[in-house]
DNA sequence: GATGAATGAGGATTCATTCAT
DNA sequence: AATGAATGAATCCTCATTCAT
């Protein structure tokens, strides 16, 4: 491959991103695309088979490289506590910092989940895993007093999304600040969690 | 209006709601509604501007019918802990026993948002002004302290919206038992919540 | 269905199997025949769901008319040899006057069969059943001796037809007159066979 | 050319011809049959100026092989009878054993003759013009009696042509058996001729 | 109220072909 | 001799919408 062709695939994936980002998944389509990068539609099909496999290539970055954010921010070596610190914070700046590649890894909804291969699906969960590890290595050290680790990481990760989702998606009430309403959030996720087991 | 046309017109949005939850966004058109609705395109027309105008119903209505759920629901004359919780619980099972018309209240997206009427968008915001001032009135009574109610309000309702699309999208690991997770996610917020105000 | 509807839908079958005729199947879009109708390519699938079913739809009226040619010429009242001689002689006028409708029995290539609608396909039999039956009858009377008058039947078909779509493909020399050829043609596919059931 | 470069003109050749036998010639393609070689769809155009040519050297390639097959076989030392069958046997048996070489013979609709070069298409009649030849010997030794003697010929290959086209079309129906629906149309096409003659 | 007919714009995808390398 | 990149034109088909009835 050339370097022209490879800057071509990636001039439309970053242009596919952001016009996702801006426009929303209805109105994208492979000619317009084409008209935004400044080239055939056909051309297109020379670096993704069709429509899917573009936007699966998009949503499999986007898990890789949030997964691969988080994985190199958590240290091992750290207590757990600040290592399940780390994690949700790195989780939050990743999806403020690239709101569209974050939105994207949300893009695949319940109708198009048939379509999207259950191996990269299951990728796509690398970074929750990683939340129920730190849990349970919190648990076996008696930070922690949690029966079920997995639900337990799945409801915090629940809660951050819908924040975060409230914020990109411009669901805020004007009068709120948005830093300050992710830092509240954040505090009440993480502390309301801590807390609980550090009481007990 | 004749009342076998209020009945079309009902029959078009519960036929177009629950399309929209079972098929999505995507392949809902205004043929495939007169279709299975057994009526001629042309039809929807005269109950519907256009197909913006349809979509704004539904959402207005499903906005409606979650904000009167929880009104009617909360008693002033309850204890604010009381009016707190039921309010939680009522957004919840309303969501819950009816999906396909709470996720139309999340149909719009920040890219359709501009065509969005602002005073209905407005509208929809009934349900968290109640939440504000239950925690208003709950700081007033000295039962919590919170330095800003409104930002506390909606980053209960955005976890609280996380935890529920999760359900609903379909995204929550197999191994994961949904009732439990929605109770402990919502045991999670609450109390969480409310014990570091009690505590303080 | 208003008249003008029912004129649409002739029009586009007529203009079809014209074009189909003249231009060749390869050529034939759903485009080129709604510019030729003089109408929008939309406004085709109001009267057929897709390609396929114009198709088809063609296809099936093509061997509708040719069964019912034979069926109505055909009186069971004559004797056996001018049964035959009648099947023959309707079969070979109406692809002569009806190429365009002949050929499109025919374009049913192994290709599209699969698509191509088993219960239709067995309607496009039976004008070689009633060859069949003549055949039968007159081994019956004594008239010929042939032991599996359905090989016989489409035998005589396949002679037939290769001598037909010889003439309509114009693959003939050009010194070769074409109705002396058909004549010719059929006299021996006839005579050889009556001659030699005859002296039997 | 080195022997690479022919190797690949067959293998194209060889390839398109399995292909168009197959899958029909509606799904044949440049690239389709690039990616059957395992080669660029460019490189094809390195053997064939374009798809047209490609498709006019098989046919022509295919009408060669018939007629030296019929005219390696047709010994004029036989007697006329004798060449006679042997054409027709040799004919049936090009057919049978090579359909998609004789299947790509009648490739060329009216449609697309206006392409096919007139040049090739004389060499395309060259087998019937042998078949012409003995007739004609046949008639000159007063073995046979044909005022038209290129009429007959045609009539013979038309008759013949349909018989095999029906078989290799897959027309016929399900209860005849193959090789013995053949064995007595040729039966019938050659001996009524033959008897019909002699008997004069 | 209701509808059948009609359409322009746009959807994804495929095609034969060219050109610089 | 071979190819990767690129494209314009064409493919079938669907969409929201309008208009005369």
């Amino acid at each position: 491959m050339s370097e022209q062709a490879i800057d071509l695939r990636e001039k439309i994936l970053d242009i596919s991103r952001h016009m996702l980002y801006s426009e929303g998944h209805t109105s994208l389509s492979m000619r317009s695309i084409a008209k935004q990068v400044g080239v055939s539609a056909t051309s297109i099909y020379l670096h993704f088979n069709n429509k899917d496999h573009l936007l699966h290539t998009l949503i499999e970055e986007s898990v890789e490289e949030l997964s691969r954010a988080i994985e190199e921010k958590v240290d091992d070596q750290q207590d757990v506590v600040a290592q399940f610190e780390s994690i949700i914070q790195t989780y939050t700046e990743f999806a403020l910092s690239h709101p569209e590649k974050y939105q994207i890894i949300y893009l695949v909804q319940p109708e198009a989940m048939a379509r999207y291969p259950r191996e990269k699906f299951r990728k796509a969960r690398r970074c929750y895993e990683l939340l129920v590890k730190v849990i349970e290595q919190g648990v076996r050290q008696g930070l922690m007093e949690e029966d079920d680790p997995v639900t337990a990481a799945y409801s915090i990760w629940a809660q951050l999304h819908g924040v975060i989702s409230v914020v990109l998606n411009q669901r805020l009430d004007s009068r709120i600040n948005k830093s300050h309403f992710i830092k509240k959030s954040i505090h009440h996720i993480t502390e309301g969690f801590l807390i609980r087991t550090h009481v007990s």
